[in-house]
DNA sequence: CTTGACTTTGGACTAAGCTCCAAGCTTTAG
DNA sequence: CTAAAGCTTGGAGCTTAGTCCAAAGTCAAG
């Protein structure tokens, strides 16, 4: 059984961020000191890694409180775990095609702007910013040097 | 010259968010009313689309800003603009790469979970997101049908 | 016994980008 | 003229995942 200080290093997290798990319910000390410090076990350790390892796989502690209550369900079978993280890994693809849509948008900006000693007022990334029409893509630039840029 | 509220409708923002752009400095109406009704023109509205659109690339409001000084700036040259899109489009590639690991980890978790009727305590994605190891990959779940997973 | 390190609690604070609210004034339609 | 719709201000609240704090109690070493 260790303190709280302990776990915290063990676990490269620190005294605080347990203490904050706790108050979101997604773990308990197993026991307490009569002077009511927490004290943790093997348990409590396994289950921060858990914790930590969940969100580098995108769940939030919200999601990670779900999945620790799937484990609590009796009847509860691998495949309900299976499907979330199929989910997850949906909403995450998702992400990454919207964030791959700002990288091509950006491509498109830097490929206009080909006359870089331009001064400001007729930045053409600027002004291709501020246009009216929804896709960036072919700006008047004077020239158009524009291939699809591929990431 | 137009109040906030047509202001709001043509861009499909809504008032609220336009008071909180000149809240952040990034708007200002072209004046007011006597009654103290800002009133805008379509400088506005093009800023308002400047504002959208730079989001949509990825850029925060605080960003923005900064883009909307560096236009200020006499002497200011296009070239700092088109750096400030190179550094964001490599932002973006950093974080598409951390969702890219993400998912790739998810894939591993879906892979192991060979058997989805496996009752939960034997669960081999939660076990996994449990183990030690800092890698997630070849659990070692009782049945061994281990390829790798590549997505 | 004292000192220093550790722990307790509850609550405040952070970033970002809004959203919602109340109380009161203004403008517009009928 | 009146009612409805719109506008003003300032401030609070939301979300997420913590971080930081103060005052007070506890524990181990010397």
């Amino acid at each position: 059984m260790i303190t709280i200080g302990i776990a915290a290093s063990r676990s490269a997290v620190t005294a605080d961020t347990i203490r904050f798990y706790e108050r979101k319910g997604l773990l308990r000390p197993a026991r307490k000191t009569a002077a009511g410090y927490r004290l943790y076990d093997d348990d409590a350790l396994r289950r921060i890694r858990f914790i930590k390892k969940s969100q580098t796989c995108g769940f939030s502690l919200e999601e990670i409180g779900e999945l620790l209550a799937l484990r609590r369900v009796d009847r509860g079978c691998c495949r309900e775990v299976r499907t979330v993280a199929v989910k997850k890994k949906l909403e995450i693809e998702r992400r990454i095609r919207s964030l791959r849509a700002m990288s091509t948008a950006l491509s498109q900006l830097v490929a206009i702007c080909n006359d870089e000693s331009r001064p400001i007022d007729e930045c053409p990334i600027l002004g291709a910013l501020e246009a009216a029409n929804s896709k960036i893509r072919h700006q008047r630039a004077k020239v158009d040097g524009n291939r699809p840029a591929t990431r």
